[in-house]
DNA sequence: GGGCGAAAGCAAAGATAATTGCTTTAGGGA
DNA sequence: TCCCTAAAGCAATTATCTTTGCTTTCGCCC
């Protein structure tokens, strides 16, 4: 389940792209086991010392892992409108925090809360990385004559809930969550109603 | 600092709130050191055995010093009126996700995500226990004839920028900053503009 | 005040993770 | 094709964390 995609490059790509299949593996095995470096090695079958002589630490391998993945999938849209725009790019977040490199991340922020000056460092590349999305978004619709909101607007109305939900494991089932987040920060409040909360295993 | 606060009760009091205060202030202390059990004991003045023995494992131990900080400082708020209740929650939400407890419970969160069944549960039970927190005072309202907003919208609107911006550690220096959710969720945008991104240390 | 049970301390052993010196192998370039 | 270097493998060492058997201490109750 693991060499089944040899991918370009040397033997060191081989390795690396064998140990990140592995954390991702580890990740959303059911047991909480712990995801060690020699756990991780293993799945990898690869020796334990090179990921510590290339990575170092579990959490340098770990981040490298999370930012990895969220960088392959994550194209700033394009749709042409404002909204069309947040809304895949809200989609987008919300898919990835429920899978294992958003969950990863989760884990990463929350780990180095208050934290060393590189693990603070960490988590503001992190942010600014979402807020610069979401910036270029608004200049786009700017630039093109629509009236966007304010950036924090969209981090505390969109960013926010999800986040908070994928932290309960109570996202909504319902796959227009996020667009409906999207139009509630456009069009002022548009759903009072609509109960949505619950638990997903 | 250790020792200043006697506490009732007899020695196995005393070691339980001595190891809860190492715990605390490893967790406030600057270098991301590892809070481990053995760095607990030596802090709190006490055998790690003491400490295995009693709690079992340190995620345990730490889940503990959580809730019960967590349940120590958040009596419901009953000011008489929807706006006020829903203020004082969310500025008392909102500080204690900034101290060592809080920041407990985001790492506790994330760490058990995707989770073995005893985690799921725990975190269902932080969820609802927030949530039957806002319920209550949404019922509270309604009882008196007020207007309240569904719980969801609080979640979303008030509880999910507090958390994202707690896991960032990006919480606008402004005290007012929970309240203005609270506003905005209670009577449609309030504020469209007014930046308050920023980082704090 | 003296005894009794529960919890803490101590020390040694057991596991597991992390480090290190050296050897081997794979791939790219002369 | 043959080196030559960078990375991986291997084995042995070291450092930690965790567990366990036993002794000691504390504090409550008779």
């Amino acid at each position: 389940m693991n060499a089944s995609t040899p991918r370009p490059g040397g033997r060191a790509a081989r390795v690396r792209s064998a140990v990140h299949e592995a954390v991702i593996e580890l990740l959303s095995e059911p047991g909480g086991k712990e995801v060690t470096v020699p756990a991780i090695a293993q799945r990898a079958g690869v020796n334990p010392t090179s990921i510590y002589r290339r990575w170092g630490t579990r959490e340098a391998l770990l981040a490298d892992v999370a930012v990895t993945r969220l960088e392959e999938d994550s194209p700033l849209p394009d749709t042409g409108t404002l909204g069309g725009d947040l809304t895949q790019w809200a989609t987008a977040a919300a898919s990835s925090l429920l899978r294992p490199e958003g969950q990863l991340i989760l884990r990463a922020l929350a780990m180095s809360l208050p934290g060393s000056p590189e693990a603070q460092e960490e988590r503001s590349r992190h942010f600014a990385r979402r807020a610069g999305d979401i910036s270029r978004i608004l200049d786009r619709a700017a630039a093109r004559g629509e009236d966007p909101p304010d950036i924090d607007r969209v981090l505390d109305h969109v960013l926010g809930p999800l986040y908070l939900r994928a932290l309960f494991g109570a996202m909504p089932d319902i796959p227009a969550y996020p667009q409906e987040l999207v139009e509630e920060v456009l069009h002022g409040g548009t759903a009072q109603a609509r109960p949505h909360t619950s638990e997903q295993p």
